[in-house]
DNA sequence: ATCGATACATACTTTAGGGTAAGTACTTGT
DNA sequence: ACAAGTACTTACCCTAAAGTATGTATCGAT
């Protein structure tokens, strides 16, 4: 009708977002699907290229080489290439992708305590169903 | 929780993930742009919806609500809506939600530390009443 | 009588993320 | 001779997520 939707650019308002908001500075590092996931099992120390394809088997070469790049171009994680044949490359955290630690550590935790009390509720839905 | 068997090799690795990755299981509860942002104005407490929008200038309605509704869905927020008009509904995090807290007060001081050593804009210090 | 405020809903379109499948280069093992 | 292993690259496709733009219900206020 006579409303104008007044959202006037709205890249200007992402830019007003990431200037305030330090969550949407985080999610433009770590966000999508694999990246924490790619970090995660970096904590337990360097990696290589096929480890980490074998450690997170439902990822595609090309989303974890995608992903690794992306890291690597916003310095949380380090490439190491040994000029050798078979190539031999290594990816290993930074100090900052290092202090990620805390948050995947505390997002590994509350996962765990959540699925916990979630297959309660699904338990207790399943009653609930029954009982009807 | 036993998997679903699947013909699909990726949805059974996918299975495999979920039950293996604590990372993977938080990711589809808070994963996508939105979601952390919302959950973390909802740390300093109940929040009408048009409080959540006006917090959050860059989302569209459609996201807001779609992903409130998703939150919801997850038990990681409350909607109560008093039969009064004009509507005054309200978002309040579940205790389940509440347990987020460190998760994302974890992401928001790596991203203010972060991006101070970037350099890039300095932030200013989150809000003390989020860190209680 | 229309307006504005609230909290949505919905049809349509666009975009970005992710998947598939194939290829590359180089060398060691059989 | 050729397969196998390593670490990628590239072209193509498809879908799910996100954005755009509207509509809806209700009531008090102007």
């Amino acid at each position: 009708m006579t409303a104008i939707k007044n959202e006037s650019t709205i890249q200007e308002n992402k830019g007003f977002a990431l200037e305030k908001c330090p969550v949407t500075y985080i999610m433009e590092k770590i966000g999508g699907h694999w990246k924490p996931i790619i970090l995660y099992h970096l904590l337990s120390g360097t990696k290589r290229y096929n480890e980490l394809r074998r450690a997170i088997p439902a990822i595609t070469e090309k989303m974890l080489i995608q992903h690794l790049k992306q890291l690597e171009s916003d310095k949380l994680v380090v490439r190491i290439a040994k000029p050798v044949v078979p190539p031999y490359v290594t990816y290993t955290l930074t100090p900052a992708g290092e202090k990620l630690r805390k948050v995947l550590i505390a997002m590994a935790e509350w996962a765990i305590e959540d699925s916990k009390d979630n297959s309660l509720t699904i338990y207790e839905n399943i009653n609930a169903s029954l009982l009807q």
